[in-house]
DNA sequence: AATTATTTGTTCGTATACAAAGGAGTTTAT
DNA sequence: ATAAACTCCTTTGTATACGAACAAATAATT
């Protein structure tokens, strides 16, 4: 028996909600160990990808609102993940960059997140896994 | 030219972040003049699905926590859109009512969920919106 | 060059999420 | 009947989200 009604289930804001709401559970479990949140994890990787990017370069790559970057960035900091250097032509900006600590952790930490996604859709067709991603990235990539 | 680097961008994780993020967004904006959240929304339609549920009930129906459900029956109750019932059976329990403000609004609210549902797949064709919806149901429905 | 407009990052206020603990009520087991 | 176990809801603490307002700095305009 299928908990879900009629009129509460065909919606896919709901859907879309209780996927993540799922998807972000399941890696957070595997990050604790780690003492890193999801966005925590998602910022460091970003940072990994764009060594010395700016706070507003992170932003946009991640889609990320720069109210919330900025108290993820200092948790970052603060945890001794990353390193902030004052940008030398424009005093408004600093660069960010994976501390030792991180870096030592690096494969590790990447690996996690890839095994995380292959659990995650693990009950998926290869099939079905292409066309999801597909999907979604079509949604929130349309203009 | 895709902004998403090749690292970053075959991740469920954050597709599924982004995704949601943006279908969220969507639904917000559609929500502000009636000065509904998202959250607030889902919890009155899953009262006027099951009149006189309890928190607990909808917190099932809706898998959602309890603390969170808390905070979100408070403010529709302080909004005035649904009645807290005592139960009469069990002293700790009360029943959750749609209030006579939001059975005024009842049509057009669920109407405004609708619409947004159909413009949040509007590029997708209908096969694509049907799969996609499937696989998002089977991701967060799978034990 | 001085004024204006824009950009960068922070802070504030409100609303989720959710783990953990607490208080009151109910049920179970003895 | 009573203690132990369990349930329901609230509260607390931490971490997102994000609009709005801000200070500082840079760019654009006249």
């Amino acid at each position: 028996m299928d908990s879900l009604p009629n009129n509460v289930p065909d919606c896919t804001f709901f859907f879309l909600a209780k996927a993540h709401q799922k998807a972000h559970g399941l890696l957070k479990k595997k990050l604790i160990p780690y003492g890193l949140t999801n966005m925590q994890h998602l910022i460091l990787e970003g940072i990994w990808y764009e060594e010395g990017a700016t706070a507003t370069e992170l932003g946009k790559l991640l889609i990320l609102d720069k109210a919330t970057l900025s108290g993820i960035i200092d948790r970052l900091h603060d945890g001794d993940w990353i390193e902030k250097q004052p940008d030398k032509e424009d005093k408004r900006v600093f660069r960010l960059y994976p501390s030792d600590k991180a870096n030592n952790l690096k494969n590790e930490l990447i690996d996690v997140r890839k095994k995380g996604n292959e659990l995650l859709l693990a009950d998926f067709t290869m099939e079905e896994k292409i066309i999801f991603k597909r999907l979604l990235r079509s949604l929130f990539l349309e203009a």
